[in-house]
DNA sequence: AGTGGCCAAGTGGTCATACCAATTTGAGTA
DNA sequence: TACTCAAATTGGTATGACCACTTGGCCACT
């Protein structure tokens, strides 16, 4: 109700403007500030005043004081100089994610596989091959598929990884803009390359492995190209799924 | 040898002491703690330098300052068990995923670098040489560091994990697993290491960016190693850190 | 005895100044 | 051109003083 006029701290307050100012990018990461003394005589305080203010910060991590050099504006949060913000991850970005990570995991794969991890992915590919027409189970044993080839590295974190940003393509937005392009024909061309990727592990040959791995994930992305060359016109498809969508 | 006189910092210094003393313990939480100048003659330093001290544990959260009352121990919330949570992963598991994961990233970024990339880079390399004896700055500057690495390939669902794989680092129990083998040589070498990898990615050189960082993940999980070696019969690091070591 | 206001001691908050220590810079020298 | 070293710059610490707030007890009043 009445919000007890908090605050009354000097250096809290100073701190707080210098905060707001770092956070809202008036200030470039990297970017030199005022000495201290500078700083106390533009803001009208006394330097100790000045001092506990850019402790907070610094313990905050906003900002890096190094002794006798200056004060620097910390670059917690990357640049991304010409890779713009909008923090939405589109399929373009979500693939290449895919295609730095699990062509790695399908090298390693290929180096620790043993008969019952093949076992298991032939049975994945023998059902996905009775369930091309139904979008759901061929999508859910497309996951299984990639968590199953990470599985074999037995890594927990990995596996997780992998798991979460398969599940993000059950998203309802990948899920309206999957049935642009998904069809019978594009998940029978998807299983025909996971098996070439079982062949390359089951080879134990990692870079087969990575080759194979590289290759569906760039049809995958081709595909979902394709879709959007013929249903570009629909607006109903954001125009930031289609930015980055680069090599 | 010598420990070098801590961080050259006076205040860090008082504030590490205090901290300590609290998360052992010895001062109860709700206590008030004695005044400033009483603090300041018994630890023989000035005033000032006592109160950049508490304000750093302030915001850090250890004690509550209360203007013309007095400064009070926080009432933490500190489980403090030794037992690892229920999905807890060893740090050797931690170290294997992201063999997998960074070294593709930094392959990946030697291909797309850019020049203001590598000035972060430096910068972070800068500010790092004068860390080395701040155990919790160091840790944060080596997350930070590859952090930056994988921001070059502007991915943002691979800046997450990188970042999420590095926040396990930031839990109780890995910084208790810490304090045993990390002391400013170790946080040198892992420096000069992530020099070879920024000078790699500089020069473009994809097959040396990702040899660099394997380096220095291998020397990482080596260090981690070694010290289990010597501690081995030391019953206070939990046997659960030593499982899912294999190699 | 209970209530209220008042005052003084204690404590954190701020200021001013001075000097120390590390870094940076640039002029001078080999 | 490259190196050396000292001055300038900048953060780190110390001292002492004064202000603002909190607290607790004294005291007058009810």
């Amino acid at each position: 109700m009445f919000s007890a006029v908090e605050s009354r701290r000097l250096y809290r307050q100073v701190a707080d403007q210098m905060r707001s100012l770092i956070e809202r990018g008036e200030l470039a990461p990297g970017s030199r500030l005022p000495a201290e003394r500078e700083l106390a005589q533009k803001l009208g305080v006394s330097r100790p005043t000045i001092r506990e203010a850019l402790i907070v910060l610094e313990v905050e991590g906003f900002i890096d004081i190094r002794m006798g050099s200056g004060i620097y504006v910390t670059a917690r949060t990357v640049p991304a100089l010409d890779a713009p913000p909008e923090d939405f991850e589109g399929p373009f970005e979500l693939l290449r994610a895919r295609a730095v990570v699990e062509c790695a995991i399908a090298e390693e794969a290929a180096r620790l596989a043993r008969p019952e991890h093949i076992a298991v992915l032939d049975d994945n590919l023998a059902r996905m091959a009775t369930a091309l027409e139904d979008r759901r189970q061929a999508l859910a044993l497309d996951r299984e598929f990639h968590v199953l080839v990470s599985g074999i590295i037995a890594n927990q974190t990995l596996n997780r990884f992998v798991g979460s940003i398969h599940d993000m393509r059950m998203t309802p937005y990948f899920e309206k803009l999957a049935s642009y392009f998904e069809n019978t024909d594009t998940w029978r061309a998807a299983m025909e390359e996971h098996r070439v990727i079982r062949d390359a592990i089951a080879a134990g040959d990692p870079a087969a492995a990575r080759a194979a791995m590289r290759a569906h994930l760039d049809q995958s992305q081709i595909r979902l190209s394709a879709s959007f060359g013929e249903e570009q016109s629909d607006s109903t498809i954001p125009a930031a799924w289609r930015r980055a969508g680069g090599n």
